[in-house]
DNA sequence: AATTCGGGGGG
DNA sequence: CCCCCAGAATT
């Protein structure tokens, strides 16, 4: 009887994937890619990691730029805490890349998946990852029904995950897992005609397939409005830098209303008088709606005209149209922007 | 233990 | 519409 490990080896030989970041051995492109692809599927971050890669070939590099130009970089990829910790972490390494696990593992941004990544396919260390794939394919292979987002059923997997790694292959050994998790063992329809593992398959033979692996769903999904104003000043218009504790940390965007209610008056509030006071705004877009993780945001995008005399407001940045583009912005921003074909 | 971080692709 | 993706940090 082969091994699990050996099974999905030669599988993986004969079909992984020609991914950019398999053709280095330098931990600091591992990093990279793994960060990008964090919560993000591989065609997403593909375009990614070789604009990065060219801008950013090493850690001094990377430390060496502005946050505001990373952010450039990562626009429109989400989850942008990523690419502050990605920065921040460069310029903590100070040039080298850390060599033990518990170095990389205490860079910010990086979890144990991460870790495991890295050091494992860079290191050839014996650190098994596991990752949405591979909880998809040790509950159905092994039939494990503990909920994957549950206290135990992490340290279940975990475990389990370990127990089965190549120890002459760790790194092709994970990657294989994860390939097979993103091409057969799929999560819904996946492939089993041509799974080597079908025979010994647990939710196969159960015909339970479709049901692991379990997870006790949550995500109570609010709503927010934002009412974008695009100032119209000259050839000028006004940038705000997005402050902490909430969505698009650090990046720029035009002024911003937000209302409790889709109905809410809020061009009569006091957050927009004390910017704009009795100006009008002309509405260039209607509501759109833009989708996150957790929170549904209905924007729309109006227009104010100001003459050239009216100092900006604080917290504003007054920069030429044209100079849009050299800023970080949301992809919300970015549609309303379009939309209203101003900048961008 | 539960929330909060984006955005896109595919059924 | 739904689900989920090479997760991590915060509270």
């Amino acid at each position: 009887m082969k091994s699990f490990a050996s099974i999905l080896l030669d599988w993986y030989d004969q079909h992984k994937r020609d991914l950019p970041w398999r053709h280095t051995r330098d931990p600091y492109l591992i990093w990279l890619s793994e960060i990008i692809l964090q919560q993000t599927r591989v065609a997403q971050g593909m375009e990614y990691y070789l604009r990065f890669a060219k801008r950013f070939p090493t850690p001094l590099s990377l430390a060496e730029a502005s946050e505001d130009e990373v952010l450039k970089y990562w626009q429109g990829l989400g989850y942008y805490s990523r690419a502050r910790n990605l920065h921040a972490a460069a310029k903590s390494m100070a040039g080298v890349f850390p060599r033990s696990y518990e170095g990389v593992r205490a860079l910010k941004g990086v979890g144990d998946y991460t870790a495991a990544a890295i050091c494992s396919i860079a290191y050839q260390m014996p650190y098994a990852v596991v990752d949405g794939n591979v909880y998809r394919v040790l509950a159905r292979v092994f039939g494990i029904s503990i909920a994957i987002d549950s206290p135990e059923g992490k340290k279940v997997f975990m475990q389990k995950a370990q127990q089965l790694l190549d120890g002459k292959r760790p790194g092709d050994y994970n990657q294989a897992i994860m390939d097979f998790g993103a091409m057969v063992c799929t999560p819904v329809s996946p492939q089993c005609d041509a799974c080597p593992l079908a025979k010994r398959c647990k939710a196969r033979q159960e015909k339970r397939v479709e049901e692991l692996p379990v997870k006790m769903q949550k995500t109570k999904i609010s709503s927010r409005y934002f009412h974008y104003i695009y100032v119209r000043q000259g050839n000028n218009t006004w940038l705000h830098k997005r402050g902490p504790g909430d969505v698009w940390q650090n990046l720029y965007e035009p002024p911003l209303v937000e209302s409790q209610t889709p109905e809410e008056n809020w061009l009569a509030g006091a957050a927009y008088k004390r910017l704009f006071g009795r100006r009008k705004a002309m509405l260039k877009v209607p509501p759109v709606k833009h989708v996150l993780s957790h929170r549904v945001i209905y924007a729309d995008l109006s227009e104010v005209d100001l003459p050239s005399s009216c100092p900006v407001a604080e917290g504003f940045l007054c920069v030429s149209a044209k100079e849009i583009p050299q800023y970080a912005v949301s992809r919300l921003v970015q549609k309303l922007l379009e939309k209203a074909k101003v900048g961008i």
